[in-house]
DNA sequence: CATGAAGTTTACGTTAACGTAAAGTTTTAC
DNA sequence: GTAAAACTTTACGTTAACGTAAACTTCATG
């Protein structure tokens, strides 16, 4: 009860014994947005910046299992904390040059760049944690001698 | 041949005995910009946002000791993470009354709520940082088995 | 005296990743 | 057959923390 949409309609009431298949071939905007609970207007940013690129049935965009991946692996890269320029980058270099060896290289920066950062942020936020600890005892400490005289 | 500031100037009008400092009493807006490595323009965005209030001399904005900590402090909290509204908000409170049970008691809740986030951060970095090593070491075997013919 | 270094206010510009609204055109549903 | 859903483009709005520029005053110095 979780596919109303245009696709999962079509594949509902397909009649054509020759076409069934388990695999969708193709997705609205709608579709996707809701497969992956982010708004329509999110993947047309993200054509809009050069991520993705759908065919078009006349105004309409239709996207292909490759776009689905396309993505798949932006959404992946945002969780991972790159931007979608560093993503854009990688796409890039992919769609010139297969899986060269440079883009792994730039993808291997990338990545310790990323870890760098984190760890950084790790010390950091246990360093604020440690003195929010602290200040909390020293109000704490301040709080019960105040209910001492007024209990 | 560094102090031709304000602090040089108070020094000049001191008529108290002990006129010997080791500590300076007073500060530019250059000097607190060089001494924390920020421009002029933040100190100022900071006094904008209701952060600090330094005297005047004129037009001319005078720094003492304690503006100097508040902005050790401003700047302590940005780097763990703090907004500028955060860093108000305890500035606030602490202005007002310290001292007042109801404010220790916000003030707990606020540190209790922070704390919780900041756990919650630390977890997710975490697993941020094994998801990158993972992707890494997908990149650097791809990487091997490439380099593997050309080396 | 000129000049340049440091200070001031006002106010628009920047970045990232969308949100939101308007205004229009299909598509689907009953 | 008509209303609701879904799609489209265009374009301005949002948030945080400043950057940058203009246009000015004051101060110190060679």
């Amino acid at each position: 009860m979780q596919n109303t949409t245009a696709s999962a309609m079509a594949a509902e009431f397909e009649t054509s014994p020759e076409r069934v298949r388990r695999t969708q071939d193709f997705f609205s905007i709608g579709d996707l947005a809701k497969e992956f609970d982010i708004t329509t207007r999110s993947i047309r940013f993200y054509e809009d910046q050069g991520l993705m690129s759908p065919e078009r049935r006349g105004q309409t965009r239709i996207y292909t299992q490759k776009d689905r991946v396309r993505l798949k692996l932006i959404l992946r890269g945002k969780r991972l904390g790159f931007t979608l320029a560093e993503t854009k980058t990688l796409f890039d270099m992919y769609d010139r040059d297969g899986s060269s060896v440079n883009q792994l290289q730039t993808m291997l920066r990338l990545i310790d760049d990323k870890k760098l950062a984190l760890r950084q942020q790790l010390e950091d936020i246990k360093v604020v944690l440690h003195e929010l600890t602290a200040v909390e005892s020293g109000c704490l400490a301040e709080l019960s001698e105040k209910t001492k005289e007024n209990p």
